[in-house]
DNA sequence: ATTAAAATTTAGACAAAACTAAAAATTGAT
DNA sequence: ATCAATTTTTAGTTTTGTCTAAATTTTAAT
């Protein structure tokens, strides 16, 4: 598997292309910053290998071994998300980028050596859930701190957007990942909240509540 | 700079282009296991770009900028190996291939974290010394075993084939690094050793003590 | 000095992965 | 149902790094 095609597997998972939902080319192209030319190329060699389903004009979705193949690279990134962050004190902005390299070295025993050191993490630094080895992945109960009601109490456990620029915001606001969240108020006229966290209170856009995860508790 | 141009940069500093001396097109493509006319292509590329001098039917051998850039990949290829070992558990007879990948990742911040991890470490696994970050350099002070007097005590410091082989030879006789070693006998007729290593004797053939590093010590 | 052998380069080709421009199919609005 | 806009594909080109086969230069032996 070269790294162009595991970059093309794991675009189209994460564009939803794992649950027999068809992708458009032009979809896959935009989030790769390519031409939809190039992706249609890409997608006939895809699909003799396996790993995708592809009709002409009808988009792509993947086969089971794609998205066992997809789930491997993914895994791969975030274990070494989450190795930059813990052992090596990157900051949560700045490990995609490292990862995107590392996530495409081959070798079973390394990632595996990678996983026991770190204990077996099961989130990533941005809260998303790591596939074990075997390819099992279940997404953590959830919903986005726009959606959740006045006056209910959670945990923030993840980011939907993660740019510098969002997870700088958040750092200078000394909001993280296990902090404790309450919705005070919700403003009718832009959808902006006022929220308690941990046990300061704060006004956020509803653009920051639209990418803010989060665990309700009771 | 590109995987393949950084493969050749650290190739022909192995082969000793570092130091003014031609190396043949042939022998790097040996030792690349490509082809002359390949290494002609990217001789030529590699002088453009002001990495090495060339001049046809002459050989190639760094500038100053190529050893530079030469030293950076020796430099992450021997701290990711030293990291293979310390700290996930590999042998040293398994760090090679894997250390191939990784010294292409493109991050000055995490070569020097993985280097800060490890304590600044001096030598690799197989007793090769690991550039600084500047490109300063120097080999330790060494012979090979088969050079040492009679009666002469030495430590072992390096191995020159890292071979799997001959790795787990060494492994399988109980001979690490750091070991002391005593010539006790040397067969005049096939050169073989009799040896003291720690407490115990062995008896080796040439082609081991002229593969084995050792620094005299009085 | 000649010449055969060895080393090296050139010329032309190929595969991977991208691109552009033009053609074809699909979609959506009327 | 038609047609314009959009999406997608096709055809042909480019770049990188490799190859083979043929030509050239160097080396070494006489």
């Amino acid at each position: 598997m070269t790294r162009s095609e595991e970059n093309y597997l794991k675009t189209i998972f994460h564009l939803g292309g794992h649950e027999g939902v068809p992708i458009a080319t032009n979809a896959i192209a935009e989030q790769m910053d390519t031409k939809p030319s190039s992706v249609t190329d890409m997608a006939k060699k895809l699909a003799d290998k396996g790993w995708l389903y592809y009709k002409r004009y009808q988009g792509v979705f993947l086969t089971d071994l794609g998205v066992k193949l997809a789930l491997s690279i993914i895994r791969k990134h975030r274990l070494w998300e989450v190795f930059l962050v813990k052992k090596l004190d990157f900051t949560w902005d700045e490990v995609h980028e490292v990862a995107e390299q590392l996530e495409h070295i081959k070798s079973e025993k390394l990632i595996d050596k990678i996983d026991a050191l770190l204990q077996f993490p099961k989130y990533d630094p941005h809260g998303d859930p790591i596939p074990t080895k075997d390819g099992q992945f279940q997404q953590r109960d959830r919903q986005l701190l726009s959606e959740v009601p006045l006056r209910q109490k959670g945990i923030c456990v993840g980011v939907k957007d993660t740019s510098t620029s969002f997870l700088k915001f958040l750092d200078k606001n000394h909001i993280a990942l296990g902090n404790t969240i309450e919705v005070l108020e919700r403003e009718e006229f832009d959808d902006s909240l006022r929220i308690k966290i941990d046990d300061r209170e704060l006004h956020i856009s509803n653009q920051i509540a639209t990418n803010l995860y989060v665990k309700t508790t009771t």
